[in-house]
DNA sequence: TGGAACTATATTCCAAGGAATATATAATCC
DNA sequence: GGATTATATATTCCTTGGAATATAGTTCCA
């Protein structure tokens, strides 16, 4: 019987911390780069023409414009992203990897697929690890919104 | 197969927050409490002698000993909680809830719960709610050091 | 008993991100 | 085309929580 939600959250959010500080801890040992500055270099790569506004890698990485704009700043300030004028909106700015950040992600990414796999075969077989997969993206999908806050 | 453990990761995330930011919502439109400041009460009522130390009040909801004690002053500034000097060790004092503490915890339990259950039973059967609970719980127990950051 | 080492909490300083706001640019409507 | 409205981003202010440190109190042992 799900009698006890509040548990329910409260581990998950224990969870999450704890995969979370486990693969940043990993990513800035390896790498010197912090877990929350992964995510735009990642959401970039994989994007049609590799580089995105600021506004879609908010969206891509729930985080507000305003937050979005500041941890695009930091990073490029670590030379690992470059701004690039968007030809059709002077408005906005293109945000793409440079040469050393494509690196970057590269090396890092390896790093951080061997970590979670370190931590989620010490608990669940293959099986059971794309089960919880399948019912994370069950949750989400009927339920975010894509807002941040 | 576990391909991309990055994504495991990023969704488990977004799921976290979503879920996080819905409770939050939730709870302060109907009760004036964020829900940082509901686990403080939350663990406090179910604690033998419904009253604890800042230290396990850090260790019972995963914050450091020095950010416990912050929020733990804040919550008596709104007068959910109380100190009380302990007995046995004048370095600490156990922190209880006040009478107003236990109205507001009792009246923020039911809605939490209900906010859970909506969100919950939007995407999953209960069979697959307590499914996902115990691969949760799994990866914790395998996983978790009790250690905040 | 008198330190020395340890512990519990509080405090200070700092980084991160949300909310509200400012600014520049685009789009739309007349 | 010019005024109004909408949009993209940047910026300012504020809150939160971690890390390091300070302080008071406790324990242990010679």
């Amino acid at each position: 019987m799900p009698s006890d939600q509040i548990e329910w959250l409260s581990d998950l959010v224990r969870l999450e911390i704890t995969l979370w500080n486990r693969v940043d801890a990993r990513l800035r040992s390896a790498h010197d780069l912090p877990l929350a500055y992964f995510w735009p270099l990642y959401v970039i790569e994989r994007s049609p023409g590799e580089s995105l506004r600021v506004g879609e890698i908010a969206g891509a990485i729930g985080l507000t414009v305003g937050g979005a704009s500041k941890i695009v700043d930091r990073i490029v300030g670590e030379g690992l992203l470059q701004r690039e004028p968007d030809p059709a909106d002077r408005r906005a700015s293109r945000i793409a990897l440079t040469d050393a950040g494509k690196r970057k992600l590269a090396a890092a990414s390896e790093t951080y697929e061997t970590e979670m796999a370190a931590v989620l075969n010490a608990a669940l077989c293959p099986e059971q690890q794309q089960r919880m997969h399948g019912l994370v993206r069950a949750l989400l999908t009927a339920n975010d919104t894509g807002e941040p806050a």
